[in-house]
DNA sequence: TTCGTTGCAAAGGATTTGCAGCGTA
DNA sequence: TACGCTGCAAATCCTTTGCAACGAA
């Protein structure tokens, strides 16, 4: 997956393709781990210096939208971001430390039956939090 | 449990027992599923009309410190808050229309290896979201 | 009396909105 | 040109904090 793929998912529903898009996708890319949106706006105004956040909130609930991009709420500063690179089903783990993601081997929700009888499933959420092998040494 | 273990609690750690705090471990004990604190506080207000929203969240915040409330975040409105009744670990199925909460069958972390190797767990979140027996109707 | 608790007012931080001008297609 | 995108300023929403008065033990 490269920028431009999801630029061009974009076009097609008939948004336009500027500057500071392709850089907030650029940047959530190179990344590949939840950020705040606070981090998000530091590393835009490297190339943007005067990006205004309410234009990085409205991208980031546009590719929200589109299923681009996922918000996760853990830790402080707000809700965390990051792009879905893979189009398959899977949970995370995920570094306190640096936010880093590593998919997890299994969703439960497959395993066995989780949920009482009685209840309509829409969604579920399995996230692991702890230390990745460079943040925890 | 009832209102008065959570309270005894609380002054066994040197914290006192006020009207406004007793009402809310009581109405929290009474619904038994996330509520929002906007909630939380109009139901207060029938007892307290006057209490402030400071008082509630700095209540909040103290049983959340002393694990008799957990908080989740999900749907509108900001943060949920849920008395915790049972002292065995467990994760919820949560009704998405009305808040209330079903312990579920399993802990998927008990159930298969979920995580690759070289990570530090600290901690997990399981929660499945949905609409419970009454509110699919 | 002591020290935790409360209300008030104000601040704080994250996120959103209306509007007018700008830029992409 | 048309309509989406942006910055600005202001607003909104949720939550927290300092301070002085109050209240439980």
């Amino acid at each position: 997956m490269n920028t431009d793929n999801f630029l061009q998912q974009l076009r097609e529903q008939g948004f336009k393709l500027t500057g500071k898009r392709r850089a907030i996708v650029d940047i959530l890319l190179e990344q590949d781990r939840y950020i705040t949106a606070k981090e998000l706006i530091k590393k835009l105004r490297d190339l943007y210096p005067s990006i205004s956040v309410d234009t990085v909130y409205r991208n980031l609930n546009l590719l929200k939208e589109e299923k681009i991009v996922e918000e996760s709420e853990f830790g402080e500063g707000g809700s965390r971001f990051r792009i879905r690179c893979s189009s398959q089903h899977h949970h995370h783990f995920v570094c306190l430390s640096c936010g880093r993601t590593e998919p997890l081997l299994e969703c439960p929700m497959g395993l066995v039956d989780m949920v009482p009888k009685g209840f309509d499933v829409v969604s579920h959420r399995f996230e692991v939090h702890g230390y990745c092998s460079q943040c925890k040494k």
